[in-house]
DNA sequence: TTGCTCCTCACGTCACGTGAGGTGGC
DNA sequence: TTGCTCCTCACGTCACGTGAGGTGGC
């Protein structure tokens, strides 16, 4: 409906930071969707929430380290949440349909704040670890200054 | 110079969560430090101080997601701090050089620090945004409780 | 028409996984 | 002696990188 400007792999690439051949592989291998009307060697043709899309994906793979099968279950439940988003705003009338509609979100939510919450524990962790050591060598340091030749 | 128990590569492999495979593939590629008097087809044994480096550098693939060629960087410093610390330990005269060996320290730790408070920005940023969308929808569940049918 | 970006093979690479066949220590 | 874990090839796989040769839109 919007008037949007259409983007072409490259600017797409450059704007996620990634490169053409992982958009198109990752087409390939079913993580990203494949334009319906696209004719074989014709330009592909993006907008702005295949940018969106992309980010994300991206994001999850670098912060969270999963693999591109886990990735595309993560694809499949946004794409299932985005089809959600469609109906509700399509206007559902039922209140059972739509409170079913946004607990399916919030669970799904849910289980990616989990898996975040994990890696910046143990990212803090290590952070603290080496906090400690840090604070050791200084200290050391400053004894260094207290006793000039031992 | 301690009589430390003597470990094979499948428990060290098991205690750091990878495969022996791993340990061998970062031996061949120099990851890993090859001892000296192993016959080629007998046993490749390890100690405790070789499994805490091991789990160092699996913790630093993991949670900052570098390359191997980074990781083996990484591992030249940290080598060369352990050397650092013989040295330290076998007792050194020269205040100067005792203050040179600890300024090195803290700087491999800070430029560590930097990029793992890096990640944890990157990851308390996509937290937030998926914070901020589970108010939204809890807001809304909430709306919903309150108009029972439109 | 000239660049530029795009396209599709297709082979290369990195970081391992996975048997195949064989040897060595409780 | 029997298991068990280990060993060394060596080929397979995942997630792309990197040209090779060619086509399409400002």
């Amino acid at each position: 409906v919007s008037a949007e400007r259409v983007l072409r792999i490259g600017e797409v690439a450059q704007r996620t930071g990634t490169t053409p051949r992982t958009i198109r592989y990752y087409e390939e291998i079913g993580l990203l969707p494949t334009a319906p009307g696209r004719e074989p060697g014709s330009h592909r043709l993006y907008d702005e929430s295949d940018v969106e899309r992309l980010e994300e994906l991206l994001r999850l793979r670098d912060l969270l380290g999963i693999s591109l099968e886990e990735l595309r279950e993560l694809a499949a439940a946004e794409s299932a949440r985005a089809a959600l988003r469609k109906e509700w705003h399509s206007g559902v009338e039922d209140p059972v349909r739509r409170r079913e509609i946004l607990e399916e979100g919030l669970s799904h939510i849910g289980g990616q704040l989990e898996l975040i919450r994990g890696r910046r524990a143990a990212l803090e962790r290590l952070e603290a670890e080496l906090m400690a050591r840090r604070r050791r060598l200084r200290s050391r340091l400053r004894g260094l200054s207290g006793t000039p030749a031992g």
